[in-house]
DNA sequence: TTCGTTAGTGTATAAAATACACTAACAAGG
DNA sequence: CCTTGTTAGTGTATTTTATACACTAACGAA
């Protein structure tokens, strides 16, 4: 079966930068490339746009399909569509960046059978197509959007440490901070609440878990947040 | 000539909210629809995005055809594609805005001999397609934008009183600002330089003329700029 | 000459950001 | 069980930034 339109288009497609963040750094979700062109490369997730579906329905679909991950934080990011961008033909992509918990959110092996693994941001290997332009965007957007918005959440377990969330900040804004300026701002805010849990089986004193306030949380999301910290 | 896929493929196009200042109020261009659906009714000026061309030559070719405005700022904005959208067919969109001065850029009857008119963003008429949502999201881009990015500036004419660009920053934020406070920031900044010149034909005491800095503007389009004013 | 209107200026106060150092708790290892 | 290593947890003083606020100057119009 083939489609016909009067007039030429260029083919629509999504693609995803999952950010996910473990012990040591901020990480990005890459696949291997199996099809051509850049056989064997590193490539964001991603995949054509269906008649009938949101890009956002896409990207998801897509990211489950290729990663098995779902019902994690997404958003769009900005569309490329510069023609040279793919070889082949004249490729738009509406890109999105994504948030995983690598804690909660396990990935496994694609469907398609290619190859999916994490990247540090400091260690990222070539990507093929306008990747590696992409993910500086994400990166960039994700640095200005954790300063207003309390996003940087989505990328830590339900409960968590302090010292986790101010690790993470200090991970994503590329800079140290202050332990107690931080906290005193962060519980200023009052988008986290204290549980009567502490972490285990560290060798040293166990600090408190604290949660999301998910009220506040909303309330802040939509609203003006200032954390500059 | 028709082109043939072996998927079928969504529409491509560009929809531009132009922003324009007069001495009362923010506006906005509209196009009055010719052909179906919705004709009569007002809408963004836009149009097919071309094979071989980004969208952002897109968005300035429609922009030049429909409506005489060139080499203005304009970025991307958000992309649009619910299945819905357009009744005909799935048709996804990549919003622009744009921002002209209307002093130095006149809006010339558009090659497609449709009609072009400003309105004001507080008396908008009922819009084709989702152009509301669209537009409503340009407005809150636009007001978030002020505050971390002097583009505000491409509204007024090259050479301006501090008294319009106060003007201009309380009807984007819609808010009264003091006087003196926003004379000491803005010049704190330096993105403006004061020249030798006074407005004329004024029934009061003539204001001093100032003009962009240039060199400062890039800087801080770049680099962070705070103006919480 | 008066009136109306906007230009242009400084200071005091409040709020927010920053810099900074010690004791508490706990596990590990001798 | 005592020492060591490591992170938790806490407050205050200082600097910076934002805010509130009112008068004189200039000029055209009447």
């Amino acid at each position: 079966m083939s489609h016909t339109y009067r007039y030429p288009r260029p083919a629509l497609t999504v693609d995803i930068v999952v950010f996910g963040l473990d012990a040591e750094d901020l990480q990005v979700l890459l696949i291997e490339r199996d099809g051509k062109p850049f056989r064997g490369q590193w490539a964001l997730p991603g995949g054509f746009v269906d008649v009938g579906e949101s890009p956002d329905d896409a990207a998801r679909r897509e990211l489950e399909e290729e990663t098995g991950l779902s019902e994690i934080f997404l958003e769009q990011l900005y569309t490329f569509g510069n023609p040279g961008r793919d070889p082949r033909e004249h490729v738009v992509t509406i890109a999105h960046y994504a948030l995983v918990n690598l804690n909660e959110h396990d990935v496994k092996a694609s469907s398609d059978a290619r190859n999916a693994a994490w990247f540090s941001i400091n260690d990222l290997p070539k990507l093929a197509f306008d990747h590696s332009e992409i993910l500086k965007v994400a990166l960039d957007r994700l640095r200005a959007k954790v300063r207003y918005q309390p996003i940087g959440f989505e990328l830590l377990p339900k409960k968590f440490t302090l010292r986790q969330l101010q690790h993470l900040y200090e991970l994503i804004l590329d800079r140290e901070l202050d332990k107690r300026n931080f906290r005193k701002k962060v519980l200023a805010t009052e988008i986290v609440k204290e549980t009567n849990q502490f972490e285990k089986d560290v060798a040293h004193r166990a600090a408190r878990l604290y949660r999301f306030d998910q009220r506040k949380y909303d309330r802040m999301t939509k609203q003006g947040f200032n954390f500059e910290v």
